[in-house]
DNA sequence: TGACTTTAGTCGCAGAAAGTGACTAATTCG
DNA sequence: CGAATTAGTCACTTTCTGCGACTAAAGTCA
């Protein structure tokens, strides 16, 4: 009755997983066994009966060692684009790995994302699609502390904001709207980086109460 | 080798079409064929070499007749759950209709949000995927302006936002926040609608500038 | 006709939030 | 010790939002 169930399923998920490397975002890839000289996305292809979250998790899980701590899926991606696998469809997933954890096994480079090599077609857009996904995300999503290690400095926090962000923030100010959300809550560890006066270590806080958010915002990204 | 050719392929377009009637949000739904008394969203198989939006478009134009004016792709559905078709994966699009291009072709029926009957598993999931894609984009696509038609009140745009985001609007805020983002401009028509006195004509204005939004915002919707 | 109702559209104030520069605090370097 | 460096806070200004009260233009009904 099912007639393909020798084969592999005709669809792959494929998984871009970011870091931030100092000042920069990186993606892991890997380079392709069959094609010729060419990079690609921790791919897999789907297995009968598997959730594409499971399928995503191992392919992280295969590139990294252990289980992304965040994820989310940006999309179907196919329309005749090219990919390494002959998959008809692939499913993108944005998996977020803090900086401290991003050891690659063997096979696997960082890449900056503003010096990416030549990707397939249908890869290429699910990377930009990502980090799309996560500059959009950034304010309903607890995007920066998947970025991060468990405990950080308020002046790590504003530097990832800023690099995702793309633009610098005034510390007060940040700090202030931090306050005002109940995000982090501090350690009562001190980390004292070299020079100047030691910073106080906080830690996410997930929130409980949700703030009935004031006003309307006609900020559209889009004409 | 392909031993499924006679069949269509193994993927499917759904299209979770939503307009806003009165004070509530519906959904367009057409009875299977083949199944037990069921309701089902418009749907396609993928055809090779056809787009996704392509599929989404036709399936759109299937049940209304034209060409929708606006579509966003919500993602990949499968993990196992129930389709109308034997596909493995379902691709799913929002598509919004303006109420007054909202005239379905035979088979079609409009069903408020809050009373659907019952639909497969993964099209109940795309149905819930596109409302909340809906409240998380409303800010950031003219979402607002797609399930109105081409000229509207300010008045209506704005039980529009009332419609989308659950809750009332104070008039003077709400026009405030208008101006200064610049998403309508006026025309010089002016309708008379019974009592009171007769409204101004807006029509969206696509915005080219962008404004550098002020601040940071930590509205978490997510724990 | 003229008071009353209904809907559209605007004004201005009070209070909240964001932008900003200057300040204090704690550490290392020389 | 003083200069340099980074952390953290404060206070002032500007901008934005909630909100009530106002004017404007129509229909309704006695």
């Amino acid at each position: 009755m099912r007639d393909r169930s020798s084969r592999t399923s005709s669809f792959s998920v494929d998984t871009v997983l970011v870091t931030a490397t100092g000042n920069e975002l990186a993606v892991l890839l890997t380079r392709t066994a069959n094609e010729r000289e060419r990079w690609s996305l921790p791919w897999r292809a789907q297995q009968a009966g598997e959730t594409f979250e499971l399928g995503a998790t191992r392919a992280a899980q295969e590139a990294l060692g252990e289980a992304p701590g965040w994820m989310e899926q940006i999309g179907a991606f196919g329309d005749g684009k090219r990919h390494p696998s002959d998959a008809e469809v692939s499913v993108g997933y944005l998996v977020l790995v803090p900086h401290e954890t991003a050891s690659p096994r063997a096979g696997y480079t960082w890449f900056h994302v503003a010096d990416l090599p030549p990707l397939s077609p249908r890869q290429r857009a699910m990377v930009d699609a990502a980090i799309k996904t996560i500059q959009s995300r950034l304010d309903q999503a607890p995007i920066a502390f998947r970025l991060l290690p468990a405990t950080f400095t308020l002046s790590e926090l504003q530097q990832m904001y800023e690099l995702l962000l793309g633009k610098r923030l005034h510390k007060a100010s940040f700090r202030r709207a931090l306050q005002a959300a109940w995000l982090v809550e501090p350690t009562d560890e001190w980390r004292s980086e070299g020079r100047g006066r030691p910073a106080q270590l906080f830690r996410y806080l997930p929130k409980k109460r949700r703030r009935p958010h004031r006003g309307i915002r006609f900020d559209f990204l889009y004409p």
